[in-house]
DNA sequence: CACCGCGCTTGATTTCGATCAAAGTCTGAT
DNA sequence: ATCAGACTTTGATCGAAATCAAGCGCGGTG
């Protein structure tokens, strides 16, 4: 099996960017996993917790199906939420055993772990797992540099068109490239984890949820079935400039 | 020379963390540096633009001494602070050509340079390199984390106690580990630029600053040279619980 | 069915930080 | 020494979001 073959899948993760960019095209990866159970899968449902900050954390892992939340408080209970991961997303650290935030299932979720020991070492013999780990974490990096952006200067109108409109671009079905059409998808956070993302209180993000939906920029069915009808519009709500976040 | 002679030193990239822990213990590097011209020294006075925002950059590079600060910009002119880089911090990202920030010089500046090309070329022949950069860009990613708190979370007042704390402890020379006596520095800032950072207006800024000196928080010389009589006195204003961003 | 509990909305009021405005201080140049 | 200009402080007022407080809608359960 050689390292170009990209057509080769497996059955369970296809989401999985460590597995199949990394450890599967070199396929002695699977070798290691099956003979040392360095890879399994782990499922939680909406709501529970998957780690707590400060809680040993043996495994590192990505997100197969499912969102997840990375949260920080501090001990007066103020939080805010500091990660949102969709499918695909890594979270855990090589070479920290100790987990930085908590994480917590917002929607049902599957993840697929490998033990962190046997991971790095892994990432010592292969140097493209390093390299896409390094270029996954860059991009996270200019993720919270967009979010830092918002947290500091956005109003809470903009804070939200902009949440809805990551959540339009990342957490849909992917071809939403085709422009002009109206999007629709689920909201997959209550109103309190949006204000935790964006820096607000639950109050303000309903108050300018209804306001963005009276000014017809969105449609709602329900409390979480959104429809965007211009996407357009909405990112001239976000304050953004018109090429959004498209940093190439 | 040999990977474990630690002791070997240049004589003026002393705080530049990929020469000396990743290029320079194999001192090839040297060698490809001297032929084709890859690494050389620039240095900006205070206030200058290191490069803008969309412009082209074909060079990596680390801060060897001064500071600089990344910012990012609104249409409409409202600016935020990303990212603080002081000495060893290192800015650039291999696989983009494009800077996606402001860079400026906030004091007189002095980098070590890399051009891009050849830089990439020698991460993937030194998996050192690509190891020590994923180990910095996860410790950005948990300062961009924390910052975010800061910026979501916080006070304008606790705001203030973290970014003089940050300095306190990043940004003064080594050894403050030694706990107890009173700590003494200069801001490297401005009161707009603490502003940008904080995600405040510069006359939040200056009366916070003033309120935590009438408190005895904080005593000033001017208006850079800060003492810290008690730093866990500071600390408690900051929010964060007592072993403050000791993530380990 | 009625009752709960949870997530959400909406209204009234307060508050913290922004904004507008003026004056003070330091530095470096003429 | 004086002056210009950048940086900073301080005061008065305003406003966006927080806080306090009901009340709604809906799915689950006794």
């Amino acid at each position: 099996m050689t390292l170009q073959d990209a057509v080769h899948t497996h059955s369970d993760c296809s989401n999985c960017p460590i597995r199949h960019r990394a450890v599967c095209s070199r396929c002695d990866a699977d070798e290691l996993a099956r003979l040392d159970n360095v890879k399994y899968y782990r499922s939680y449902e909406a709501g529970q917790p998957v780690i707590w900050a400060g809680d040993r954390m043996d495994f590192v892992a990505s997100v197969v199906s499912g969102i997840a939340t990375l949260t920080q408080t501090m001990e007066d209970g103020r939080t805010q939420m500091v990660g949102l991961l969709l499918p695909s997303d890594f979270v855990g650290r090589p070479g920290r055993d100790t987990a930085a935030y908590d994480v917590v299932a917002t929607t049902d979720l599957t993840m697929c772990c490998f033990r962190k020991k046997p991971f790095e070492q892994l990432m010592a013999e292969t140097p493209h797992i390093g390299q896409r780990l390094l270029e996954m974490t860059l991009d996270e990096l200019d993720a919270a540099r967009e979010w830092m952006l918002l947290l500091g200067r956005k109003t809470a109108r903009e804070k939200i068109a902009s949440l809805i409109s990551i959540i339009a671009r990342r957490g849909t079905s992917q071809k939403l490239s085709e422009v002009g059409g109206p999007i629709v998808f689920d909201l997959p956070l209550t109103r309190e984890a949006m204000a935790d993302y964006l820096g607000l209180t639950l109050e303000t993000v309903s108050r300018q949820v209804s306001a963005l939906k009276r000014d017809g920029i969105i449609v709602l069915e329900g409390k979480r079935r959104v429809t965007v009808p211009d996407f357009d519009r909405l990112v001239e709500e976000t304050g953004d400039d018109s090429d959004g976040g498209m940093l190439v």
